[in-house]
DNA sequence: CCCAAAAGTGAGTAATCAATTGCTTATTAT
DNA sequence: ATAATAAGCAATTGATTACTCACTTTTGGG
């Protein structure tokens, strides 16, 4: 028993993210996805029940990668405030590396189809949120930001000018950097901070 | 001669922003468009050659409504700063009316497959873009807002950070209210844009 | 009132795709 | 080795949907 091709599974999510990429989601279909891993389109059903499926599992990686480069990023010994520009570079530096992400985050098409897509997709929005909050919390108590910080507002604000940011990048054809504009960002952010 | 039903094209449109707010575009197929409309499915290709023709003629009412719509909430005497804050909390007014808006701007459907429609699109924010721009510079100059902000920097960032809020909005299946969140986004905005 | 153009329709067509079926081949567990 | 299970495939199916065609009805200007 086991699973001696569960190696296929994550070639499968690999060939839907790297076309999603090129594409978007509504022209990967199950036949594209056969053709880039070299099986024939029925075999794509052995692996996955269902299409939607093979989307919940993209989201599943992405969510799951992203986390890591997020944590990965961060040194939990600096002050909050560092922490956080660290957490906004690597979370753009993992984007600006997969451009499926934006793909997928923007896609109406998910957000409407599957119900079940859409929870992921909010889940994971959610727990990013809950991450910045948190930064921001623990840098208004050591001092690092400012004392009427509203913390949740704010995290929601910070994810937000991401979220429009990447998504410029990506109507745009990702003809910028993202990395680049991390540093861009962080000084924006600055004033909301810190200032009074 | 002439067109005695042009009134049909605007039934159409309207019909497609209906929909497209409640299904998603995707979902809003020449049928549903007839049906609402209440005319039979060929008829609709009397007045739109292709389904991507009604699609154009929907963004091209957007832009026409959003313009005016922003226009009309501006007084030109105000200073720069009440100028931007009125621009900003008529757009989300707008925007909070037309649940269509949304889903046309974030779909990737529209964004890869007809580039007709991605150059329209492309050209409703670059104009966006600007109009923030001007304001920005206005105030700079009459120091309303602070001497070494980056006209250009910022509003593309004012655009990011609406753009993210609506799409939460979207996401969030509209649960919130947009008007509401125009005076929040402001008091986010205020250490940006006058500070140092 | 007339007739040409426009608006309308029912009945297709052609293309696209997710998913199924029935069968063969490879893998692995004992 | 071998039986059971998983992985593979060619062929097809069934559903959806933009768009066409051949024809009828409505409308408005002279």
């Amino acid at each position: 028993m086991g699973k001696p091709q569960e190696q296929r599974k994550k070639e499968i999510i690999q060939a839907t993210l790297d076309l999603t990429a090129d594409l978007g989601i509504k022209r990967v279909t199950t036949q594209a996805i056969a053709d880039r891993v070299g099986i024939a389109q029925p075999t794509v059903f052995r692996h996955f029940k269902t299409r939607d499926d093979i989307f919940a599992a993209v989201i599943g990686w992405i969510t799951e990668n992203l986390s890591k480069a997020i944590l990965s990023g961060v040194n939990p010994e600096d002050e909050a405030d560092e922490q956080l520009r660290k957490l906004i570079q690597s979370q753009l530096a993992f984007i600006n590396k997969h451009r499926a992400v934006p793909r997928v985050l923007f896609s109406d098409f998910l957000h409407l189809e599957s119900p079940k897509l859409k929870s992921l997709l909010q889940e994971l929005m959610n727990g990013y949120i809950k991450r910045v909050a948190q930064l921001l919390q623990q840098g208004k108590e050591s001092g690092a930001f400012h004392k009427n910080l509203d913390v949740d507002q704010t995290a929601r604000y910070i994810a937000a000018l991401i979220q429009g940011l990447v998504l410029r990048w990506s109507v745009y054809e990702f003809n910028f950097s993202l990395e680049k504009e991390a540093k861009i960002i962080w000084k924006f952010l600055q004033p909301v901070l810190k200032a009074h």
